[in-house]
DNA sequence: GTGGTCTAGACCACC
DNA sequence: GTGGTCTAGACCACA
């Protein structure tokens, strides 16, 4: 499994196993359709507790991005499940704010906040690029 | 006060405190060498615990936003003391990961992206021209 | 435990506690990756409030001695993480340097103060063979 | 007035003043039977509370450093009134200690460690110098 | 079980 | 008056 975490990160891990899974659909590692391993196989995996990978597929089916069946186990959706829509871009901006804010707060610009997310946008591309030829 | 916080929210009080205080910053509306009201003078105002204000302060004390005299309270630095320096721009980078990833994972693109911050560097240009005119 | 805190000190108490498990750690008591107990435990154990070792806890993880875990504690993280740096050397000479004047003023030679400052050097290279030997 | 204080220090300004006094003794620039200015004087000066600097006063007179008269105020004792003993010693000893073990825990040696109060003897032999050439 | 947050009320140091 | 420290007791998120 490509997940990795990281137990001294300030970040929970069950969020830690839902932003990763979110980066392998966007890579294209994980593509419509495809199961998730099942919550006991991922927990063995990685070391942690089964409660703490359910709470992460629990996350991400209330998001939208997964259904999770009983025989299946846990399957991504199609795209158009999870579009962004209104609610999405008000929590989006909720984000954005304070981080926003505290970049203006420390003398940066629009322009140098923008280079700041294509550097971001580039890993990306590239992370798609790598899960394209392993694929 | 200008000041409004939201107990139902998510968002730790202290931080919402102190995510207040930078737009604050950046909106002008407080300057450098001017004073935040004393811990017990807010935490009355706010309906909180003074524990609660001082959580805060000592959070922007701490990232270079302020510094806590004894006598006069808490002062706002000099923008110098908080520029965005190398270890700044590496937590961003992570704050805005998990993000900007969802987004793309919405089926956002970069251009929809910055269309949803510029929303909100609009929304801080008129608070700066709205404190202006106040001050 | 191996602590000893003393209530009536002019220290505060969490800055007792951070100073001895800094001890403990040039001891060789405590050792990379080692977990300290929990909040509540040393709490009980000393006697004191658990926001009082809480704190000593924060200072310690913002200085970069230990790492706080949700689920394991407190751990000490590897010394790289804390060597002395540029920072560190400004901070050191500010404390020294009154401390150094007063030594001047009371007569003390540089000879003397380096014979006062080895003493201490010495009791700290008993505590590590001590440790070492329990160990 | 050779004496400035900083009130965005973290040191209390009665301590500072006091520090100062100190450092002023061993540059030679106050001597042996000196008044220091009055204590209205000296807050006005430094635009500081009376209190503060009567705090600062009443401190050198339980050190040692000064007698107070009631008509010519403040005056420099001679030095062998604040000898180093065995009290100042215990106390030297007490402040330096968490000092040495930070720096030894952050991977100072003994000599990094004298390197760095060199500099601050050397510091010290320069302003004895200034003052020599100015008085 | 762990730490994180918040409240309420106290005393002290500093100014 | 200011912030700093400590206590006591509560609830929540995370694992």
């Amino acid at each position: 499994m490509w997940l990795t975490i990281n137990l001294n990160s300030e970040t929970a891990i069950y969020t830690q196993i839902r932003n990763q899974i979110i980066e392998g659909i966007i890579a294209g590692s994980i593509k419509e359709n495809d199961s998730l391993p099942s919550v006991r196989q991922l927990a063995a995996d990685l070391g942690v507790n089964l409660h703490t990978v359910n709470k992460a597929y629990n996350l991400l089916k209330q998001e939208g991005f997964i259904t999770i069946h009983r025989q299946k186990g846990a399957v991504i959706n199609p795209a158009e499940n999870y579009r962004a829509d209104q609610d999405y871009l008000v929590k989006l901006s909720k984000e954005l704010r304070p981080v926003i804010a505290e970049s203006l707060c420390r003398g940066m610009t629009r322009t140098d906040f923008i280079e700041a997310i294509d550097i971001i946008y580039n890993e990306f591309k590239s992370l798609k690029k790598e899960a394209k030829n392993n694929g």
